[in-house]
DNA sequence: CCAAAAGTGTTTCAATTACACCCATGA
DNA sequence: TCATGGGTGTAATTGAAACACTTTTGG
């Protein structure tokens, strides 16, 4: 005799950030069918039977941005498995947060009606309930980017391939909520090594005095907690 | 028509780590039947289908240890999907994180023919490849706990109900593999408030003058990186 | 010239480190 | 009384926060 394990449906969800307009949002999907009808959610499908847990994930981001080449960062965030937390079946969800500079408007993919990037405090303040356990698995995202920001150089993730340091202040400040001084940040982040990779240009995007651009440095290398939101 | 969604059996797996002998010890189990018949691995087994996650991460825990009121902290650490990971069928596997002071020794379970502890070192070094990718799993436990030990009281996991400063201390040096200087380490951890709750009680059952009693303090709150490994 | 953002220097203050020193017990 | 770990005090060093000030552009 062998023993026959029970099974369940695998998905993943995908806490997508980015910051539009000096705010943190999400993008979100409007649920075309039961169950949840009509109801926003998280992006996300069921994983396939031939695919790793990350190739899943980026496949999903792929399609509901419709953008192949991201430069987004993409990681594992935690699974949800709640016997209950879909009515149709057993689903786990292992959940995955990525983040972007400011992404291209979504469009609709084919099984959701809708698709749009909402301010993450007007959805986590409760305007229209997520679907499932979404809310959950939102504001766990947002905690884990909020504190990765701390300890790693995961801020430049939401920032362009070139970027100033008064860009990747202001996604310091918008994360925190909080504001920070430009003069200490400067030399924070210029002084860690293997955080930013300067560039021989500058812009003036943004008014003022011309601004060195730079480029993310090397890896996801932890380093002491080099700014703190409080 | 409706959609069915692939299905995958979903398991549980533990990396339990406790502290013998001023070692870091993994609870291994020697595995019984195909595949990997004889292998050591990190216990686990199958989410049954109305159980949610952390509560069959308990009850293998339980199972394993064969202790029910088990002072341990238990979360959860990351999942594997890789479509190859188990050469039987599609298993993802979700793996806990559990913590806990000098344990007994493990008895053989069902599935199991054989149960021990292990040092962390001589595992990860390659003494016997763990069946499966659990030689990745343990690998991310133990990066996972030698990190909340900087910024979280999860160093009181490691240690009985109540345990002196000195003890305390030789768990952050075991887990590091680093000196830390008695004195610096004393006025850290009893100046930190909410991280430890002094008793009247003392002990001299290190040696030396006696030392005070304390309990764990109150919550999983984060702290200011309290010490740091190197 | 003025406003606005970039970037540097310097002072102040807080935290960590290193280490001298005393304390209370068992043997 | 001596060895051993427990615990306190304190000076030196390091790092963070505050802020005056200069630079370089656009309008």
């Amino acid at each position: 005799m062998s023993y026959e394990p029970p099974r369940a449906a695998v998905a993943v969800d995908l806490v997508v950030l980015t910051l539009r307009d000096a705010e943190l949002c999400v993008l979100l999907v409007r649920r075309a069918g039961a169950p949840y009808k009509g109801r926003w959610a998280l992006p996300g499908g069921f994983v396939e039977p031939d695919e790793d847990l990350d190739t899943a994930a980026g496949r999903e981001l792929a399609e509901e941005t419709s953008v192949s080449d991201l430069p987004v960062h993409l990681e594992q965030l935690r699974s949800y498995g709640d016997p209950k937390r879909d009515p149709r079946m057993r689903v786990v969800s292992v959940a995955y947060l990525a983040l972007g500079p400011d992404l291209p408007d979504p469009v609709a993919g084919s099984d959701a009606a809708d698709a749009a990037w909402r301010p993450v405090a007007d959805v986590l303040a409760g305007t229209g309930k997520l679907a499932f356990d979404h809310a959950v698995i939102l504001a766990d995202g947002v905690e884990r980017a909020r504190s990765k920001l701390e300890y790693t150089p995961l801020g430049t993730a939401f920032c362009a391939p070139e970027f100033t340091v008064g860009e990747l202040r202001e996604v310091y400040e918008t994360v925190w909520g909080v504001p920070l001084d430009p003069r200490n940040f400067h030399r924070k982040v210029t002084g860690a090594t293997g955080f930013l990779m300067p560039t021989v240009k500058t812009t003036t995007r943004n008014g003022g005095r011309p601004a060195r651009l730079y480029r993310r440095g090397l890896a996801e290398l932890l380093m002491p907690p080099l700014l703190r939101p409080a």
